[in-house]
RNA sequence: GCCUCAGUAGCUCAGCUGGUUAGAGCGGCGGACUGUUAAUCCGUAGGUCAUAGGUUCAAGUCCUAUCUGAGGCGCCA
């Protein structure tokens, strides 16, 4: 069975192969004139032509050549007769894997809407679309490990279960191992945690970020790359309830050094992928340009996917203030024609309307916000210093936000004084016995240090220019979501 | 959680202001043809019009509720 040559390496090196005899296994994508099967393994955007000779072969496999009917096919490489490919293989023995009932199987050959193919999770891997996706989900997943490694980073493993709540990143996921009909009970009636397995509450994580901070502490820089959790009923293209994040924390950076780390990374990513999956690049550039033909034309962007990532890679991010942010908002014109629905106001969070026109309509590029006030960010933030012209205190927290998608990292530079922190802990009703060996990094050996999270999801959605995050994560965890 | 829109054949959709037996393309099945490239041609089956109520002589069409999905917003990555 192992003895196998990939369509990709067929395709793209065939010139040593002509001639010789083959074995190719794969799914048919279509099986035309009873004579021509287009076989796709996975391994390659591109399918390769088999040739089958409908006379030679017995009737009940040829029969069973269909769509998505997976098949193993033997035969001597040539060149091809036709004009749609280069090579083909000329089945002698054609042996089918795997039959599909056509009757009952529910994709078709043909354009299906991202809906549909949603509920077939299954078999939409199957699709060019998808089966592009997830080849750039993992290279993009490579270019993380690969970036980090090269510059020296170690990859920490921050525990999936955290017995802390004051992660301060939103709602939670319990884990227990209670019945949750007669979980036990305290004399006094409450839940009794001391019982659990952990004997205390505990909940699936929503940041490795803290304990991140721990190995920056001793091994200077770190990253983490895993599963994180949020228990919010968001309903939207860029929400899941089971995400993967990506969270670099350096010791003896401060927040320059962070926005620098986070565009040289973000660029990165994105040009690993323009060198290595032109395929899919292109193929996913053409299919937003097809869906685009059909929109209102001030619906359609207006750069196409590949143009888009090369103008990312090829251009500084804009930096700006908070402060400068909300000036320059209060200046444009859509704040003066009063189209914003939400109100812009120094010490109020920027709306996903203000990062849009900053983004889409004044720079037109990625743009990193930093500077924000301190009541409407984490307690962990380091507190800046009084600046002339800004009316609060803010802290040193950026936001590099990505055209189409919004926010793709959240970073900060961290509180390292003591005091600082345990005033803003206070302030923030962030509980200190929880945070006990937070607390003591700070009084033993601390030092400036800063990190910031990119969702992993929403890097893939801009790479691959898909506009819904749950077509770029194999199997989608949102509200009311959990099946496969 | 909030707002808006949608739910008609396996899929994508049409069905005008309520009025006879609900349509098309694709797909399926049967057949023809065979160097095709979304192959082509002929034939054929397939629908409790999301669900439950209601208005009306009459409801796919109007009203209410529920469910599901999409888009936007909030929370954030």
């Amino acid at each position: 069975m192992s003895k196998r040559t990939e369509v990709k390496a067929i395709l793209e090196g065939y010139e040593g192969l002509i001639g010789q005899e083959l074995t190719v296994m794969g799914w048919v994508r279509a099986f035309r004139s009873n004579r021509f099967i287009a076989l796709n393994d996975g391994t390659s955007m591109n399918t390769l032509q088999v040739v089958v000779d409908f006379e030679q072969l017995d009737e009940e496999v040829l029969k069973q050549i269909s769509f998505h009917a997976c098949v193993k096919a033997t035969g001597k490489l040539v060149e091809s007769q036709g004009a749609g490919q280069d090579v083909e293989l000329l089945a002698e023995q054609i042996e089918i894997l795997g039959a599909t009932n056509l009757e009952e199987y529910p994709l078709q050959p043909k354009q299906q809407s991202m809906e549909f193919l949603r509920e077939k999770a299954h078999f939409r891997m199957r699709t060019n679309t998808f089966s592009a996706v997830f080849r750039i989900r993992h290279g993009i997943a490579y270019a993380v490990h690969k970036y980090f490694n090269d510059n020296g980073y170690f990859y920490l493993h921050t525990p999936i279960i955290t017995g802390s709540d004051a992660e301060g990143a939103g709602e939670m996921f319990r884990v227990t191992n209670f019945d949750i009909d007669k979980p036990p009970r305290t004399e006094e009636g409450a839940v009794d945690f001391e019982q659990d397995f952990f004997e205390k509450p505990t909940n699936l994580t929503v940041s490795g970020q803290l304990q991140a901070e721990i190995g920056a502490l001793a091994l200077g820089k770190v990253y983490t790359f895993g599963p994180t959790f949020r228990a919010e009923k968001s309903n939207t293209s860029r929400h899941l309830a089971e995400f993967w994040m990506i969270e670099p924390e350096v010791a003896f950076y401060d927040i320059f050094d962070n926005m620098d780390l986070a565009e040289d990374f973000c660029k990165s990513l994105i040009h690993h992928i323009l060198e290595h999956y032109s395929a899919e690049l292109e193929f996913l550039d053409q299919r937003i340009e097809k869906m685009e033909r059909n929109m209102p034309k001030e619906q359609r962007r207006n750069m196409g996917l590949i143009e888009t990532l090369r103008f990312v890679v090829d251009n500084e991010f804009e930096r700006i203030t908070y402060t400068e942010a909300v000036n320059l908002l209060r200046k444009s014109k859509p704040y003066k024609k009063g189209k914003f629905e939400y109100g812009v106001e120094w010490g109020k969070d920027l709306q996903a309307e203000h990062e849009r026109y900053l983004v889409e309509k004044k720079f037109k590029k990625p743009v990193i916000v930093r500077d924000y006030p301190a009541s409407i960010k984490a307690f962990y933030m380091r507190m800046n210093d009084e600046q002339e012209n800004v009316p609060g205190k803010t802290v040193a927290a950026m936001d590099v936000l990505f055209p189409g998608i919004g926010e793709v990292i959240g970073g900060s530079q961290r509180e390292e004084r003591l005091d600082v922190l345990r005033e803003r802990m206070a302030e923030m009703d962030v509980p200190e016995e929880e945070l006990w060996w937070y607390l003591e990094l700070r009084k033993f050996g601390g030092c400036p240090h800063a990190g910031f999270g990119l969702g992993f999801e929403r890097m893939v959605q801009f790479i691959t220019g898909m506009g819904n995050i749950r077509d770029v994560i194999a199997f989608p965890r949102t509200p009311g979501n959990a099946e496969f």
